[in-house]
RNA sequence: GUGGAUGUAGCUCAGUCGGUUAGAGCGUCGGAUUGUGGUUCCGAAGGUCGUGGGUUCGAGACCCAUCUUCCACC
């Protein structure tokens, strides 16, 4: 299945070195530079982040949005009634929706795939629907994502190979289908909506050679890398994103799904990714995990516990030198939403300024160099 | 003074008819977390069972004494 679509990617800089790239990615709600890290807001939130410092603190270029959420819980009706998803959660930037594919992973226990889609029961009442790459597409337009996933099966790891061959058969599928409506659809509230197709194969090479082959000639917008960081070791992660940007269109933003690490996003640009989500600034942030340009910590140990010295120095956010990391930990130990709130900011202004910086030293032809230092520096444990 | 109650981990408390290496919650300490079912999960440290005797094969438990704290009554 071949779609005609226009390019929404333009690329401004290569870095000789390694294969790195600085662009920009065109949406009906705003320029994204690449690289970009997308925070990671669920269920139309950001966990403990107001909106406006999404903009203006952390400056969030992009957010994601779950469809398996929103359509459980507040449901596609009342998103689509209040506009899409932007005018509901006051929102006026970019939005990417995952699919639901990868809670059809996560949610293993209470799910069935069929050819026709995934079964499942809600997590909250016991309800039982399904996920087909028709009406995910459809949700997602009555969401109104700029950007929405196709429907896939997000392998585990490890993955025995007939498996893994057979699952990427019905992604296959079921992307053909989903480009099909999505095809014979369009944006529900007004402006263009996008659709990217997701390459598997888990960590089999010919798999993913021809997963992303398969995904290549789809031509759609842009193209993602699904089914890694889902426990294997991260040599195994950046030799198979290797071999896939290899063949995925150069002129098009690659997405690498649920990545990751500062480190593993470091070299992932390096290998030519363009974007990235994951939750690990905000559900480490919670549980007390600091990442700053010196290095991660926890800031639960005790050898913070009298130090006055602000969070990080080197200032992602507004929070990050205007409080203390003994005036952190405190708040994390007792508990208090403030702690995880000023956490969530610092973690994800450190990754959206370290995406930043990136692009930066791409421009000026520097990234190389700057990209060693860098993940040896956020690869302390302080 | 008399009577009653109480004493077990840092805190609050379980501990059956006397029976294996005395437990829990909270707290403390450490770790995990990768397209969020996460105020989550895992692990560790921490005890002369107030003290001293006694009974018993065996006592945190039963008996005696003593101390602590609390209550009631003189």
């Amino acid at each position: 299945m071949t779609v005609k679509m226009e390019s929404i990617f333009k690329i401004e800089a290569l870095d000789k070195e390694t294969g790195a790239r600085a662009g920009t990615v065109t949406t009906a709600h705003g320029e994204i530079p690449t690289p970009i890290f997308m925070p990671v807001g669920t269920a139309g939130t950001v966990k403990g982040i107001l909106q406006s410092d999404l903009e203006s603190d952390i400056d969030a270029k992009i957010i994601l949005g779950n469809t398996y959420h929103l359509y459980l819980r507040p449901g596609t009706g009342l998103i689509k009634n209040a506009g899409g998803i932007h005018k509901f959660i006051s929102w006026n930037r970019p939005v990417l929706t995952d699919s639901g594919g990868y809670q059809v992973f996560s949610l293993a226990e209470n799910r069935k795939l069929t050819a026709e889609g995934a079964h499942f029961k809600s997590h909250i009442d016991g309800s039982k629907h399904i996920f087909t790459p028709e009406n995910t597409v459809d949700i997602q337009r009555a969401i109104g994502s700029d950007i929405m996933m196709v429907l896939d099966e997000c392998t585990p790891w490890p993955c025995d190979y007939s498996y893994a061959r057979k699952s990427l058969d019905l992604t296959h599928q079921w992307l053909d289908r989903a480009i099909v409506r999505y095809s014979a659809t369009e944006g529900m509230h007004g402006y263009q909506q996008f659709l990217f197709p997701i390459v598997q194969g888990s960590t089999f090479e010919d798999l993913r050679k021809m997963s992303a082959e398969k995904i290549a000639s789809c031509n759609l917008a842009g193209n993602a890398i699904g089914g890694l960081s889902v426990g294997e070791p991260a040599d195994e992660m950046y030799r198979i994103v290797e071999i896939v940007t290899a063949i995925l269109p150069f002129d098009k933003p690659r997405y690498l799904m649920g990545v990751g690490t500062p480190a593993n996003i470091l070299e992932a640009i390096s290998m030519g990714i363009d974007m990235f989500d994951c939750v690990m600034p905000t559900r480490n942030g919670r549980n007390g995990m600091l990442f700053t340009s010196e290095g991660s910590i926890n800031i639960r140990n005790k050898k913070w516990s009298d130090d006055l010295s602000p969070i990080d120095p080197d200032g992602p956010s507004e929070v990050s030198t205007r409080y203390s990391k003994a005036y952190l930990r405190h708040l994390v130990m007792s508990g208090e939403n403030l702690g995880a709130q000023i956490a969530s900011l610092h973690n994800l202004a450190f990754y959206l300024k370290l995406v930043r910086e990136a692009r930066k030293k791409i421009i000026e032809g520097e990234f190389g160099k700057w990209k060693t230092m860098m993940v040896k520096k956020v690869s302390e444990r302080l």
